[in-house]
DNA sequence: TTGAAAGCGTTACCAG
DNA sequence: CTGGTAACGCTTTCAA
């Protein structure tokens, strides 16, 4: 209650800079837009005035005539105990909003713990207003809230990849060719028993990960119905356990592919208290490439994901968007490096002191994932 | 340019509604507003042309006319290359995120690299009158920030301990009474020749933390002189370069105190580099205790700083400080718990799958730092 | 080149 | 209990 009574002072308005440079609130209005048909006497003496009086414009009464927030959502679709916990999001939230501000956008953030929340939130915060279009985070595979938001005409851009037919603005990485790439990588170490431990399966990256992984074992002649496959939530918990599930049924395997950084983590200490070394026995090669796959010991070869690049992007997709000027075609692929270090019996792939600066091609440490063909 | 043509259609308005129940704007508007001398009958009229129409009140309106955007701003003070890299400001982020949201307010985020770009962001929001206040991440030494907010009335609450005499709104843990336990433990453990790791000395929280670190040291009959202490960036590298300047300066350390835990790791690494082992030949512990630190090799024993609680407590603040219920006192002192685990040569204080969710006690392995006196 | 006036969608005061 | 009306601060015709 009393939500008003916090102190907002009588302000300067549009009014009190015309009457101090003997004009009309219009003509201030048209030098702040910079209309070319006011003359230049006058323009200056408004500006003068703009100074004296520290006159900045009302952008709440500016977004309702205009019908227009200049603000874009940011929904974090996570469970509320892990929503940031989620180095991916965190980067990509960097990304964009460093891109809304240098657009000229603000950027409001809500989490949303389940789909219903997610839709409710995203809709609302549209109908009342508040934003013009939403960044999504994540793409599920039977996912009704895309076609919801649709429905109301509410712009918005994912980080992933949508299934279905519509067109929708996404940004993402090749998720099929670049796990394809990095299941052929441990194949070209020689290892044949290779284990896939992912997140949770009703995500469209799970299963693009999952799928590029059959396709490098199938083309090396594995039988599709043996590849050992756990899944589990993104969590160190949820990766050693999966880890721990795979050892238990298939325990010759000699090498892990584990879909997430933090999942690995766990997996390693799941190998770890099943007494097998690393890369000795098993090697481990991971995706996302957050602080924590260098960190981990040994530290951890990795798919590089460009989290801030992704946020990035899909924000640009919005904006342009919002504009006016839809882009074409509405999805962007983002080529991703592979990083070579000690858990698949490689040479450390950073530099000597930070991690994860290396470019591609690097020190022959760095691999370049050709960009998939459209 | 163009950015309202983003058809944004038509909507309905109040007056849609007034008409369509057979009453004035004014009744709908008491209907929402749920004032109490509005018969029961038109009210339910009301409610049911809102219904039928899906109707939503447009909230720039409301803002304009109630003088309250009802948003929070977030300012992440980092520089742009690291802005989230910090798993400190995301978790913070989170915590702010979700009390907002549970009270009905917005949360608007915006980096600010400079002071003076977050001065600027955080005045030119609240001037344009997109948001009611702003939650600070940083206390700097001689911060003139904090006065130039007051001077424009602008509400914020601060995430680490403000300098200066000023009532200031803010949320802390004890640093130096935690950095003072952390040193003490060590102390106990045996360790007389203790090195110091700091990030950047213009922070508050360095300053804290070298103090509490002092004082136990002085305490146990060191010469405050001949404290090792370096400090650096906020991150790996600059752990890195720290802990081989005090090893190159004071080879015989035995015990390593890091105020950060991406410092931290890469202290580790230079530990490794210098062929000491760790914990025989140095013991290390650190603050924080984001994931990082319990995936760290050897995992690093931590003063486990609240990070969520610190973002949901200050939003609370500001948000008590927004309607009309200024706190008192208007400080939060939380206490913060020792994670003790294999680089202090202790037995790991993880329960066995997930990392951090000990609590103070437990098994012996967490210890509570008593809270410190006013 | 400039001004007057009509909105944008709400809320809130003042009558009745 | 309810309606009319005047704001809120700005932009944008329409006239001049």
């Amino acid at each position: 209650m009393n939500r008003q009574a916090a102190g907002r002072n009588m302000r300067i308005t549009i009014k009190d800079v015309a009457q101090m440079a003997g004009v009309s609130p219009s003509t201030v209005s048209r030098v702040l837009a910079k209309d070319p048909r006011i003359s230049p006497v006058t323009a200056e003496k408004v500006r003068q005035a703009i100074q004296a009086t520290h006159y900045h414009p009302n952008g709440i009464a500016r977004s309702l005539v205009r019908k227009a927030s200049l603000t874009i959502g940011f929904s974090v679709a996570q469970p509320a105990d892990q929503a940031f916990a989620s180095p991916f999001v965190a980067e990509a939230l960097r990304g964009a909003a460093t891109v809304a501000q240098r657009n000229g956008y603000y950027l409001m953030i809500f989490t949303a713990p389940t789909l219903a929340e997610e839709r409710h939130h995203s809709l609302t915060l549209y109908r009342e207003g508040r934003i013009d279009g939403v960044i999504l985070t994540t793409a599920r595979v039977h996912d009704t809230l895309l076609d919801d938001l649709r429905k109301e005409g509410l712009p918005f851009a994912v980080i992933g990849r949508p299934t279905g037919r519509q067109v929708t603005y996404w940004v993402n990485n090749d998720n099929v060719g670049d796990a394809k790439a990095a299941t052929e990588h441990l194949l070209r170490l020689g290892h044949r028993r290779i284990g896939l431990i992912t997140g949770p399966r009703q995500f469209v990256v799970t299963q693009d990960r999952t799928r590029g992984f059959r396709l490098a074992m199938e083309e090396a002649g594995a039988s599709p119905r043996l590849l050992p496959h756990a899944a589990g939530p993104f969590t160190e918990q949820g990766g050693y356990q999966a880890a721990a599930e795979i050892i238990r049924r298939q325990p010759d395997i000699t090498a892990l592919l584990v879909t997430d950084d933090v999942m690995a983590v766990g997996a390693l200490r799941a190998l770890a208290d099943a007494g097998r070394r690393v890369p000795e026995d098993v090697a481990v090669m991971c995706f996302n490439d957050s602080p924590l796959a260098s960190a981990a010991h040994p530290p951890l070869s990795a798919v590089r994901i460009p989290m801030y690049e992704l946020g990035a992007r899909a924000t640009e997709l919005l904006i342009a968007v919002l504009e006016g000027h839809p882009p074409w075609p509405g999805h962007i692929l983002l080529p991703a490096d592979m990083v070579l270090r000690a858990s698949t019996g490689e040479p450390a792939g950073d530099a000597p002191a930070t991690a994860g600066t290396v470019t591609a091609g690097a020190a022959g440490s760095t691999a370049k994932i050709p960009e998939a063909a459209r």
